[in-house]
DNA sequence: TAGATTGTTAATCGATTAACAATC
DNA sequence: TAGATTGTTAATCGATTAACAATC
């Protein structure tokens, strides 16, 4: 009955909504072709009900007694994040980070089409950088006003971060996924998405010396532990369908 | 008064503490010695009630009709998140993000010690990565009984990851930041943080063409907004101190 | 049909924020 | 002292989960 749940869609949800989407293609690389959703719980520790509640945001995706079917669900779930048809992505920054990433295949292999790459370095603009040539970063509206790509990866240092960012939003990309580690300032109508790391191992840190490590003036704190307890399918906090971002080792693990 | 609050502790608080570190680094850096909650809002867009309830974790930090002191704070934040010294870091996967990490600077500044580096491609062991030499992760157990890292990288495809996991667990790493996607099962003396990217990509993806998208049969959906509005601060999510991933070029963007 | 499982409502849990007495 | 700002308690908000009628 119920059609869309026109209410505001928690960003959890949209963060799990991908991570069923990768779940969903491993079952059915397994020919798994029905799922419930108390069988999504045994195998990724998402909790049934909550799975439930995600698909409601987007409509009915289920037939009662029976489960949900595999590919119908993981389509209309890619189809929900529009990872269904091909985005077009630009990256500032040639250097380290930026390079791995140019030549990571999965970013093509989930339909994210990097379109250009820019840096500021008179050394690196005109040289190849796998299949795309380093443009001059002053470029980029000129660039992108044929390009009209809206995403835009951002992987520069820190200090030149919100000055690349405010080009891009020049540019008309409204949509960032910030590799630096500062609050940018954007309109109101461009997204941004924080991917950290020295962050993530600054809680990873904080944990280390088990259950209960001295703080401060001797006294102990202990933390809260997700509800995951024993051989727990589930970590800390949520699972992350990245893909490999190791890309061109992925041959050589399983070599 | 009272002292240091036992209660667990939010793993966004944690998060945020890693965010107010960094930015007390910079205001120390443009010489600001105290700061109060309210400027702290102001500055980073993180409520101050919020700043005040993560501190309050772990003790009082502030003077009443003064403030913080920055450099104080900045100190006792760091020893919470067990930064103040130097953590031995392993990782493994020695493809284009792995090399890129291993390259990176910034896990030095942040006393982040990457001691060993791992890979199963003949090809790669014996090699030298930077300054490192390329290591059979077979012998990872062996090796770390010496070094005695906790901390591992996971930078190896998803379909090795398990395994690898495995492995690193056997080797008394407890604390894995883990590149892939998917949801590793570990002991529950292991802390597991996802580093994500395709996810954050397809969460942009979601919500590309402002802030009414047409979905499923046509009816329309809309985004909850964390009730930033307008040139905001924040963004939809958390900040993110990552630093510099991007190092190589850090230089180079500012030259 | 009886059994299974959905979609959704209601209850619970936890995190964020406002309010304010304590205090510098 | 008066003004400012803390640390903390209480109120609010929102997300997770349990429960269950609808339904395949």
């Amino acid at each position: 009955m119920a059609h869309i749940n026109s209410a505001k869609v928690p960003i959890p949800t949209l963060e799990r909504l991908a991570t069923y989407l990768r779940f969903l293609i491993d079952l059915e690389q397994s020919n798994v072709d029905t799922i419930s959703s108390a069988e999504v719980e045994k195998q990724t520790g998402i909790n049934a009900a909550q799975f439930r509640k995600d698909l409601s945001y987007f409509g009915e995706f289920g037939k009662p007694g029976v489960g949900y079917n595999v590919s119908d669900l993981q389509n209309r779930i890619a189809r929900i994040l529009k990872v269904d048809v091909d985005q077009k992505v630009v990256l500032v920054g040639a250097g380290n980070l930026g390079s791995a990433l140019v030549g990571y295949p999965g970013l093509k292999e989930h339909r994210f089409n990097l379109v250009a790459v820019f840096d500021n370095n008179y050394g690196k603009i005109g040289k190849p950088l796998w299949n795309l040539e380093i443009n001059d970063v002053a470029a980029i509206k000129d660039i992108n006003q044929k390009l009209r790509a809206r995403i835009g990866i951002l992987a520069v240092p820190t200090n030149a971060a919100q000055r690349v960012a405010d080009l891009m939003v020049e540019a008309g990309i409204d949509a960032i996924l910030n590799f630096a580690p500062l609050l940018l300032r954007v309109p109101s109508h461009v997204f941004v998405r924080n991917v950290s790391f020295l962050q993530e191992l600054a809680v990873l840190s904080y944990h280390l010396t088990g259950e209960t490590t001295p703080i401060e003036n001797g006294t102990s704190v202990s933390v809260k532990n997700n509800g995951n307890s024993d051989m727990s399918l589930l970590q800390n906090r949520e699972p992350s369908p990245l893909s490999e971002l190791h890309s061109s080792i992925s041959q050589n693990l399983n070599g």
